[in-house]
DNA sequence: TTATTCGTACGAAAAATTTCCTACCTTTAC
DNA sequence: GTAAAGGTAGGAAATTTTTCGTACGAATAA
């Protein structure tokens, strides 16, 4: 009892795990041969079978959950798409900007080209935000 | 030759790499003493030969240097805050958002508690971008 | 029917990361 | 001087993550 899978089941994906979950965001429910060559165009050189078998954990461990009626397996992403990028928002700005959003920004913005209209649509967020 | 070393010496720290990055570039140069005692208390509970041996081979990989004058050997962070923080972060928003930073500012402010400080501050920075 | 294609399951290996044990040297306190 | 404390080096093991080979069943086309 207390399997492994019980115990590593945080809500924590690795960097392979968040590709696949990308994907399933992106596109919806996918059978894996879809996954498997949305990663391969957007992505990096991958075998079917590793997609298959990382597919196949992560329902393992309750990330995906799987339609088996039919023979191609449909897979669905069981982590919610803001939830988790949320959650791994704030830890990314927590360890690396000590929590701060505007170093952050400052981060983001003043090292780099960041266009107008995203600049714009910042502003406009954060005028939003003001009147509520 | 062309050794293990030179091949996985890319630009990119691991988690624990990024632990002990962040005791160096906050605290500056220090020894694996402080470091892994700044790691106990802040972060969690990890052995002293484990953050020697980790801070030895992240000098192998030049993400760190290593002042061996005297027998408590002083490291020092090879990798900029700045530059190491920026590509981090982009690539953080590429795969997360999409590339888009004002994406990225919806989760970030509209999922969470985001101290008006914090976004006073960021207006400001917005002001100053547009004034340049 | 038969062979080819396409799917899943499973096991294992490879790779990458992390942890710690042991040996041994230097410094410090007594 | 000697013991204790505190350093480094190195190897090895443990974990975690990633990749792939093999087996085999179902669907499909000839």
């Amino acid at each position: 009892m207390n399997k492994k899978i019980a115990v590593t089941s945080k809500t924590e994906p690795t960097k392979s795990e968040l590709e696949i979950l990308q994907v399933l965001w992106q596109y919806g429910p996918s059978t894996v041969r879809f996954v498997n060559d949305t990663l391969n165009e957007q992505k990096r050189a991958v075998q079917y079978t590793s997609t298959l078998k990382l597919m196949q954990i992560m329902a393992e461990k309750k990330m995906l959950k799987r339609d088996e009626t039919n023979m191609k397996h449909i897979y669905i992403a069981a982590m919610e798409e803001q939830k988790t990028k949320g959650f791994l928002l704030d830890r990314f700005v927590d360890s690396m900007f000590n929590g701060s959003a505007s170093s952050l920004m400052m981060q983001l913005l003043g090292n780099k080209k960041t266009s107008a209209k995203e600049l714009q649509q910042i502003k406009d967020l954060l005028n939003k935000l003001d009147k509520s």
